[in-house]
Formats: C-alpha cells, structure tokens, sequence
DNA sequence: CTCGCTGATTACCCTTGAGTAACAATATGT
DNA sequence: ACATATTGTTACTCAAGGGTAATCAGCGAG
C-alpha cells in the first residue's frame, strides 16, 4: 500500500500529478489509471476526489487558467502608459509559458477545444484576457473592431508560444516580450489613426 | 442496401462526409460508424478505402492543409508590395475560414494537437505558411527572431478566426483582412527600423 | 484493547468502439 | 445467360477504459 495522506493533501498532489499527465498525454490519451499510478495510487482513490474524469479535467482547467489571468492581472497593474502595459502583459503571458509549460499545454495544446464544455473553459480564459487587453485599444474604432483586435493579439501570443513549445526550444520570456509586444503595440496606434 | 458507388468516387465521398463528421465531434467524439452512417453506408466499407481511423484522418488533414495552402499562395502571387501582399494573404486566409469553416475546425478546432503524428501534420502547415510570410519581415533582424515573428502572425490570424468560429458570429473576410492587415503591417514596419 | 473513522485496495461490471471474416448483391464482359 | 470482379452487409471479436461494490489497513479516542 502507498503513504497514506490526508484528504486535502491527496487532493492537492492529484491535481498537480493529472495536470503533468494530461499535459502529457492530452484527455483522451491519458486513463484515469494513468493519473492513478502516477500518484502511486489506484484509480478508486482519485474518484474519492473527483466525480468523473471529465470533473477532474475541468478542475484543472480552471486552476491553470485562473494562474494565467492573476499573472498578467498582477503584472500589469503597476504600468502607465499603453506601450509599457503592452511590453508587462505579454511579458507575463511568456513567463507564465516559460515556467507552467504543462498549464499551457492543457490549456491551449488542446485536447480541450473539441469537447463543448472544456471549450467554454478555454474560451472564458481567452475571453478574459481579451478583455484586459482592450483598454490598450483606442476607443474610436467600432466595439467589433476592438475585439477582433483583442483577439488578435490573444492568438498571436498563442502562435508565438505554441512554436516555442511544441518544438523544445527553450527561450527567454522578457526578450520574447519586448519584441512581440513593439510589434503590437505599433500596430495598435496606426489602427488608431485611421477611422476604419 | 445504399446506393453503389465506383470505387474513387465512394473515397471521395468518404472524405466529403468524413470532413463534416469529424470537425463537428472531433477525432474522439467520432466514431468510424458515425462516418459510415453519414455516408449512409456501413463501416467495412469506410475500412475499404481507408486503413484505419487514424489514417482516414490524416488523409483529411492532408487534403485541407493543402487547400489552405494553395489558397494562400495563389492569393499572394500577383502582389508587389509587402502591405499589398499582407492584406492579400490574409483575406485568403479569412476567406478560406469562411467558406470552409469544416476545414479549420479540424485543423485548428483540435483534437488534432494532442496526437504526435497529427500534430506534426498541422505543425507542417503552419510552418508551411509562416515560411510564405517571412518574406514580408525585414531581413536585417536575426532569423530567430524572424521565425518569431512569422508564427505571431500565424497565430494571430488563428486567434481572430477562433473567435468568430467558436462564437458563430458571421463575418466578412475582406473586412477583416484589412483590419488585421493594417495592424500587421504597421507593425512589421516598426520592427524593421529599429536593431533589436 | 478495541471501536470506529478515514484512506486505500482488489476485483469486478459494462459500454463503447476499432477492426474483421464470411457472406450477399450488383454489375460487366463474353 | 453465366462467370467473375466489385461493392456492400451482417454479425461478430476483442481490448480499453470509465466507474463501482465490497473489503482491508492503519490510527486516534475512549
């Protein structure tokens, strides 16, 4: 038999135990035997903590995401002006990749896109992170607009990331930043200039 | 009994159909008779034109990478100037996403991502287009941070797609590819005058 | 020391779905 | 019309894996 541990202990080691494996081997790939015996446990004990595979999956899809949004939350609240922000924001996205490299693959390596209810979790994130973008987006231009541009700079942090991890180059987060983000943040005032 | 079919038309059909399932259930949430049936046949017959699942879907995901492709390159060839040519790739990519909505979810809705081999194949694609934008960087910046940028811009077209799809908001491409474009390339050019 | 509570295990059930072997129906060329 | 290739179908096998019932083991309180 394993160490025996207390229920929130065994709780706690589960979630980080089934983030690698499922960052690993995806939903489907990965059994609930797979998480068991990772934990060095049997499947039953996961069970006397999570209802269903799909209830431990979306457990961990909310505790990766709400890690992501309180990093860029707290990275940018200390900056001014737009260009600045820009640079802490992204500068937080790459960090969080660079150092939860499992969390981003649950989270956008997907796996999760292709099943509605893990897609609604995936979105909130995206949506969420969207929307702190927006003030960075002059005001003058249609709402539509705004979250097309949102959304833009959303995925090409994705883009930018999911190269760097799906091809095992390691990298450094505030380089990355800086030039992603003059890239972006260019392309922000010259959207704002023109009445489009 | 269905209706007779030749044998390359009865494949044809097959990936038509194929297509249809599994970018609306997935890899997984599909099975190989969900395919037959939507073929209105039965499952041996898929498994005479096909190996295997995985190899049906690989199929797919070959023949619509092409098609991005193609689309992409045929749209970009009489462009001169860069500005020009950005906007003209990405109203082919929008246009793409907009009329072959089945064809994205399956290469970028997932459920591709988290397989080795499928990953590879949409790895390929993206790469493939990512080499067809690097010609709009500026080449005085070193290629890594190239390649960077060109994966930005990738994923930055996807960000944008992902939304509209998901959401089912219906939008127009050309549009879309001017709005996106004018953000690109302004920032591109930005890029392009400092050394960094 | 033993009762009982919590944490863990063994040994199953049962559905789903990939893949196949054997057979039936429909063409097609002679 | 009849042999033969081609296209389909029925009816299965078999493994994987989600989920559970019954049971065991350690440990603290009375």
């Amino acid at each position: 038999m394993s160490i025996r541990l207390p229920a929130s202990a065994r709780r706690e080691q589960l979630l980080d135990v089934a983030l690698q494996v499922f960052a690993h081997q995806g939903y489907h790939g990965a059994s609930m035997n797979d998480v068991a015996d990772a934990a060095g446990v049997t499947k039953p004990v996961v069970y006397q903590h999570f209802d269903s595979k799909r209830d431990l999956y979306l457990a961990l899809l909310d505790e990766v995401g709400e890690r992501l949004l309180t990093q860029i939350a707290k990275a940018t609240a200390g900056a001014t002006d737009g260009k600045h922000q820009t640079e802490l924001g992204f500068r937080a996205y790459f960090r969080w990749v660079a150092d939860d490299h499992d969390a981003f693959l649950l989270l956008f390596g997907s796996g999760a896109r292709r099943d509605e209810e893990f897609n609604d979790a995936v979105r909130k994130v995206t949506a969420q992170v969207a929307e702190a973008i927006k003030p960075l987006i002059t005001a003058d231009i249609d709402p539509e607009h705004q979250r097309t541009l949102a959304h833009a700079l959303v995925g090409l942090a994705e883009g930018v990331s999911r190269r760097l991890v799906d091809n095992g180059v390691d990298f450094d987060p505030d380089l990355l930043a800086r030039q992603v983000s003059d890239l972006a943040w260019a392309g922000l005032r010259v959207v704002g200039r023109k009445i489009s």
